[in-house]
DNA sequence: CTGTGTTCAAAACATACGTTTCAAACATAC
DNA sequence: GTATGTTTGAAACGTATGTTTTGAACACAG
């Protein structure tokens, strides 16, 4: 990042205050100045600033759905069984990662996902699950598979919850940690809480349908 | 709503608003034109926006976490055994059941829930915890005697991973169901999916901690 | 009535934002 | 070296926001 050209550096800087403050509270200009660069580049670069953020975006997710698919094909081709663990499994290590050189890209994964998520309109949800939901639904078959025994309706709903459960919690993860810390005075890394979750959502995604 | 004073109409149009487009994207403006009154309205009642965010939390969460406390106290009194399923269940029912006059009052709940968890500084997530911690640690305390084989600090992440599947799915119910109804042709109700929430969590709760 | 404190209405204020403009600087090819 | 297309820089534009001001309307006690 140190002497990239303006618009890696305007998306490097755009990927962190995006995460760290929510789009709408981040202003062209912040990015702007911190990137280094003038204001006026991002309109020339991208356009607008829904440009940008979509930008974002691409950049993070078509490296990380293009390694999941190989994931899967690797799974398929040397005939790995189906269990929920190896799927998620799959899943959570890919996420923490695709950038092994910076361990706080991960967090910045999270975070940037939940905000996309969250978004009221849910124009940015839109257009992840149009450019995004092939290989999602790739990964709901693999776990279909896992556990024959649930409906595919309800495992549509528990794919949801575990999004839920995975983006919420990491995307919150400063505060959390905080909490964790005067409660229990005990740090936590991403790793950690991941260890923590694969168990949680293998529960929950076999648990037993109700009559 | 039809009458009320001033500063009901502002609370009841701003809390709507506010679950339909965000804190940041929804004006003052929108609101005090939608709800009738005068824009200086809302700073001369409340002071500043900020604290017409927190005015339309207190006016959710107060009875809520009082209706949350009642129940523990009548559990406590009749002696209702701590299972996961009882203590779930009856953060769902009064959730979904605050006020029955108007069911879409629920999702308004969770969608506002999940709009200030998911801000980014977070201090109204601090706001919460410091305002409604209590209850909430009452809660987890039942929880533990449900599953006393999970060690403290795991089902703190856990009763967190459980926060995240309900308030980030019923926050982004509206898009959830467009894409149920494409994928499977059905439509789904609030209501229909806390009772798919349940076992989820169930399960997950009280999954085996690994090692 | 009169006076006083409260609430409302309209307008203006200050500021921050995304975007556009336009000329200068730069790079590259001829 | 000149010309051409691309990128940057500084400034301005138009707009929307939260907030403040000022005075009128109102409620009600003395």
């Amino acid at each position: 990042m140190a002497q990239a050209g303006t618009v890696d550096r305007i998306l490097d800087t755009a990927e962190v205050l995006f995460a760290q403050k929510g789009f709408a509270e981040t202003s062209l200009r912040a990015i702007t100045s911190k990137a280094g660069v003038n204001l006026a580049a991002v309109n020339y670069h991208f356009g607008s600033k829904e440009a940008l953020i979509q930008a974002v975006f691409e950049r993070f997710l078509t490296p990380f759905s293009a390694a999941l698919g190989a994931k899967l094909d690797e799974m398929e081709a040397t005939g790995t069984p189906d269990t929920p663990e190896n799927v998620l499994g799959i899943v959570f290590r890919l996420a923490l990662g695709t950038h092994p050189e910076d361990p706080q890209r991960a967090a910045i994964f999270f975070r940037l996902s939940g905000q996309a998520y969250s978004q009221p309109q849910g124009h940015l949800r839109d257009y992840l699950h149009k450019h995004y939901g092939a290989v999602f639904k790739r990964l709901q078959e693999h776990l279909q598979r896992a556990v024959p025994s649930v409906p595919p309706m309800e495992l549509f709903w528990r794919v949801q919850f575990s999004l839920g459960a995975v983006i919420f919690t990491l995307s919150g993860m400063q505060s959390l940690q905080a909490i964790s810390k005067a409660d229990f005075n005990l740090d936590v890394s991403a790793a950690d809480i991941t260890r923590r979750l694969l168990p949680f959502l293998v529960g929950g995604i076999q648990a037993d349908v109700p009559e």
